[in-house]
DNA sequence: AGCCAGTCTTGTCACTGTCAAGTTCTGGGA
DNA sequence: TCCCAGAACTTGACAGTGACAAGACTGGCT
């Protein structure tokens, strides 16, 4: 459908992959309405007239965002810790637009269903992952180990995608991660160790 | 010194408290300087004179928030990879304000020696202590057991303070981090340290 | 006394998010 | 076929924002 009509017809996928790219480029506090409506090559109000506001386009951006994840996740079925980490963190370095948005839950609605239904299935699929990790061995608490695990792999992304880790390349990464992963769970430790001395 | 002069005197350390608090009140993205400038009783442009711009003011916020973080974790000097986590945490929970600051780069400006200087400094108390924890068993390279200790805990103090960990107080947050160090680091799960060494 | 570098103020600019009111389009009932 | 209710957008306006230039005040030095 041509851009020039009056009725956009797709404002909403226009609307939120302007904001994917504008947050790419400079991070979502610098996210503008009027310049995802120039990016969209529509009115200055438009997209706060089809999200109801600013948090609303925000809201979508995470609602998105935990669904993508909470997918990803699904489909790492091989129960184990690391692999689970390694998915988590590829996720936040390659959508990293949408992974910024999801955890500063101050910029959108955290209690809107769109978005809490998908961010819990994320969280089982965690949780459910550390329990199992940890039923041969430990006297931990399950509290402990199910929140150090989403701690572990949350800072990884954090820090990756904050650019405080050095890494070249997605790849080594994820190797810190599946290493930090096996060390804190006693898995065996893989095929995709760290080459050992 | 009286607030009505001309020359406030005290223009920096005003700021930085109205910034501390309007943070508190609302996060980081919602800091105005006119509204710092009402706070601190002073014209509309004054902060931005003093600081250069609005970066500056966070710039120095993060700057004091890891100087307050190196010295804090320095009189932790037990060792115990725990017991810093447990230090990182509660800096995290007891100065949100400076905190959320901190690990927001894309507000202020990483590089300046200012912040750069006191960040080596926790980075460094931090991965030190990794290193000791883990001489005794563990085949894993040194650098996984540094960033896999860094993401854990500040994967903690990021949830913790996102409020994605429902805790009552910020002791019982502690309690999770102990334990989860001690799992991972395979120190003994006691409340106090590895005397030995 | 005279000056001057710093400290803060005043005034203004382009830009932002939101809202109310207007315009244009779409689909479906008669 | 006509028409019209309402959805999809636009237009216009308002208060608030960060940045900057230019001015006003202050206190210390000679």
């Amino acid at each position: 459908m041509p851009a020039d009509r009056y009725h956009h017809g797709a404002l909403r996928r226009a609307v939120l992959d302007a904001a994917v790219e504008a947050i790419s480029e400079s991070g979502p506090s610098a996210l503008s309405l009027r310049d995802l409506a120039r990016r969209a090559g529509v009115s200055h109000a438009g997209p706060a007239h089809h999200f109801g506001s600013k948090e609303g386009v925000f809201t979508a951006l995470a609602a998105e965002g935990f669904t993508m994840l909470a997918e990803e996740l699904e489909t790492v079925s091989s129960g184990s810790m690391a692999e689970l980490g390694v998915a988590y963190v590829r996720f936040g370095l390659q959508h990293r637009a949408h992974f910024e948005v999801m955890f500063r839950p101050e910029l959108y609605d955290a209690e809107d269903p769109s978005v809490a239904e998908p961010r819990e299935r994320t969280w089982s699929s965690l949780s459910g992952s550390a329990r199992v990790a940890t039923t041969y061995a430990d006297q931990v608490s399950s509290e402990v180990t199910e929140l150090g695990a989403w701690a572990l792999v949350h800072g990884f992304a954090m820090l990756a995608a904050s650019g405080a880790i050095e890494a070249d390349s997605p790849d080594e990464v994820a190797a810190l991660v599946r290493g930090a992963a096996s060390m804190m769970f006693r898995e065996p430790n893989g095929a995709a160790s760290p080459r050992e001395h």
